[in-house]
RNA sequence: GCUGCUAUAGCUCAGUCGGUAGAGCGCAUCCUUGGUAAGGAUGAGGUCGCCAGUUCAAAUCUGGCUAGCAGCUCCA
């Protein structure tokens, strides 16, 4: 980066320096304004900064408003920012004095020969490591907004307590902040849960209760046609389809060590502490239940791999604050499976899982915006939220990462996001407000074969554990759909479209020509249907064109006297007419490529 | 689960000071038969999320519950 370059934008520390400062022009305000506000802590992030408070009221919106008139105050004053040290005590002493207790924990679990800075902005100062900018004035009074307060654990910790957070975000000039808030509010025009709802993709009924949404026929219809592909997908790459019940006896769980680890997160039926009579629980996951199939019988070192899929109908009992449209359910359905295999076809059988991964999120569309995740355990949590010994995670850990180095995928490791079995390969995705879920996922497990007895009889007469592989293909359906429906705002591709063709009659006159014509496209296996409403053309494609369906077959007296349809695109293009055998021909075609452009 | 906000017709939303409700779209019927993004008329449709409380009187005020939204925490 040139020199001329470093104090601007386009360097992403000048950015982070720069919404710091923000943050702290931000704090400087509310404390003038309220004086007996609490300062926690006040970072920059990802987009923007933001500051948590302990205020004896609910920041409003009035209040934000207050507090953006104070900052713009304090850019034009140009106050001028001094770092200063202190040793340990002193610094402590600073934080009672000025009766900041969230500040005096922080100094105090700082080490004891930490360098302790201060950052002085006039009559206000904060503990902080900086760095900042050199005056307040550097803040484009103008050009930062603050976007939203709402409640946030001191230290992230659920069990301490809560603080108010105030976001914010500013730039350099009131041009680029106004950029940034459209585009905000573009993306939030393709937000699946209000976009689904629109379209009738989906809907939720109050009587049914959170987290359980009903799939109205557009939505049914696209998990059914995501479905079948994966499917038949997994099928050609040598999966086994299973059927397995969606419930069992605690007693299974317990083999598993679910009843231990998850007994909140499960449905049961039945009391969970009475041992006396019999308790089932809906499943979270299919593992034990896949291999039962491979239980069936003794296996052979020649039977494996054996590669196990199932469309897998699951049930959690999520927090009621976690449900999120289609994205976080407490009923769901996945594309799961479970290889059982050798050590020596572990790499070869993880690229089989991560290239089927990568090849279905690519059709879809989804690939590009994905990221991936190595999620491991955290020792510290051994024992509790962790089974198994240090050695076998150390193991199961670095034969992964050799994998993931030889595939030469590009990850970030998130410690203490493993499974309690093993670690993952995690396949990100971030919805329309920049919140990131799993949308795949890869775990190597090299615990619940053996509790589980399961074994092979290898070339040596031996009889060994094998290592099973948990992934997911396209994942859940129901956050996929969601995530396609925010992808491509509600206007999917051809081929997973629940409505692909509608065929538009002009007149009375043409219903039936029009009917015939829908009849003769379904029977190739076009998703057509007919609008013979009494309405005008303009009407109806207006309406099909909010629908967002890919083709407009307008049918009236010329095309129906030459045996024609006219094709209108949902683009707005005009194909013109062309016999309804052409058009067919050029839709199983399109639809057949799985093309993302249509 | 936590903090804050929200709930009025199928949908999007008005409803002032407490005096039992309105619009647009959609829907139904009729007229209109119109060639590429909204033709016209008429009509139906609401225990104001649910349960209590205050009051002569509650969509409106208070409490609880349910559901929705944003964030936090969690997410096998």
């Amino acid at each position: 980066m040139s020199e001329e370059n470093l104090y601007t934008f386009e360097n992403p520390d000048f950015r982070k320096t720069y919404w710091h400062t923000s943050s702290h022009v931000m704090a400087q305000a509310v404390k003038r304004l309220w004086p007996e506000v609490q300062l926690a802590i006040g970072p920059a992030i990802e987009e923007g900064w933001y500051y948590d408070f302990d205020a004896p009221f609910s920041f409003t919106p009035e209040h934000l408003e207050k507090i953006e008139a104070e900052m713009k105050k304090i850019c034009k004053e140009r106050i001028r920012l001094e770092r200063s040290e202190l040793p340990r005590a002193e610094a402590i002493a600073w934080a009672e004095a000025h009766n900041e207790p969230y500040k005096k924990e922080l100094i105090e679990d700082l080490p004891a020969d930490a360098v302790i800075s201060f950052y002085t902005q006039g009559e206000f100062t904060d503990l902080c490591a900086g760095p900042h900018l050199d005056h307040t004035g550097r803040i484009k009074h103008n050009g930062f907004k603050l976007t939203k307060s709402c409640g946030a654990y001191w230290r992230g910790d659920s069990n301490r307590k809560m603080l108010q957070r105030i976001y914010g975000i500013g730039f350099p000039s009131k041009e680029e902040l106004d950029v940034y808030l459209e585009k905000q509010a573009e993306a939030l025009k393709r937000d699946h849960n209000k976009l689904g709802r629109e379209l009738e993709f989906f809907t939720t009924v109050e009587e049914i209760g959170q987290g359980l949404p009903i799939l109205l026929p557009k939505g049914a219809r696209v998990i059914q046609t995501l479905q079948r592909w994966i499917e038949d997908e997994e099928q050609k790459r040598g999966y086994l389809l299973t059927k397995t019940p969606l419930m069992a006896k605690r007693e299974l769980y317990k083999i598993s060590g679910h009843w231990d680890h998850y007994l909140d997160g499960m449905f049961i039926l039945g009391d969970p502490h009475d041992e006396e009579k019999e308790c089932f629980a809906l499943r979270p996951m299919t593992c034990p239940f896949q291999y039962q199939v491979y239980l069936n019988r003794a296996r052979s070192y020649r039977d494996l791999p054996m590669r196990l899929g199932e469309t897998s109908t699951l049930f959690r009992n999520e927090d009621s604050g976690e449900m999120h449209g289609l994205i976080r359910v407490r009923q769901f359905t996945i594309s799961e499976g479970h290889l059982i295999l050798r050590p020596d076809q572990l790499e070869e059988e993880f690229k089989g899982c991560l290239e089927l991964a990568k090849h279905v999120l690519d059709t879809v569309g989804m690939l590009e915006n994905c990221s991936f995740r190595f999620s491991q355990w955290d020792p510290a949590k051994s024992g509790i939220k962790y089974e198994g010994t240090a050695e076998q995670w150390n193991e199961a850990q670095s034969v992964m990462k050799t994998i993931l180095d030889n595939l030469g995928v590009n990850y970030e490791v998130g410690i203490d996001e493993a499974a309690f079995y093993g670690p993952k390969l995690d396949i990100q995705y971030k919805n329309v407000f920049g919140k990131e879920d799993t949308i795949v996922t890869i775990q190597i497990d090299m615990l619940l074969a053996q509790k589980f007895g399961m074994e092979y009889t290898d070339a040596d007469g031996l009889k060994k554990t094998p290592y099973i592989i948990h992934r997911t293909s396209l994942g859940c359906y129901e956050r996929t759909l969601a995530y396609l429906i925010e992808r491509y705002a509600g206007a999917l591709p051809l081929w997973m479209m629940p409505e692909q063709v509608r065929v538009l009659p002009i007149t009375d006159r043409t219903h039936e020509y029009g009917k015939e014509l829908a009849e003769k496209l379904k029977a190739v296996g076009i998703k057509a249907e007919t609008d013979c409403r009494s309405e005008k053309l303009g009407y109806k494609i207006r309406e099909a064109q909010m629908q967002k369906v890919p083709y407009m077959l307008v049918v009236g007296d010329r095309d129906m006297e030459n045996g024609t349809v006219s094709v209108r695109t949902r683009k707005g293009d005009d194909l013109g007419a062309m016999t309804p055998e052409a058009f067919i021909a050029k839709c199983l075609t399109e639809i057949a490529s799985k093309s993302k452009e249509i």
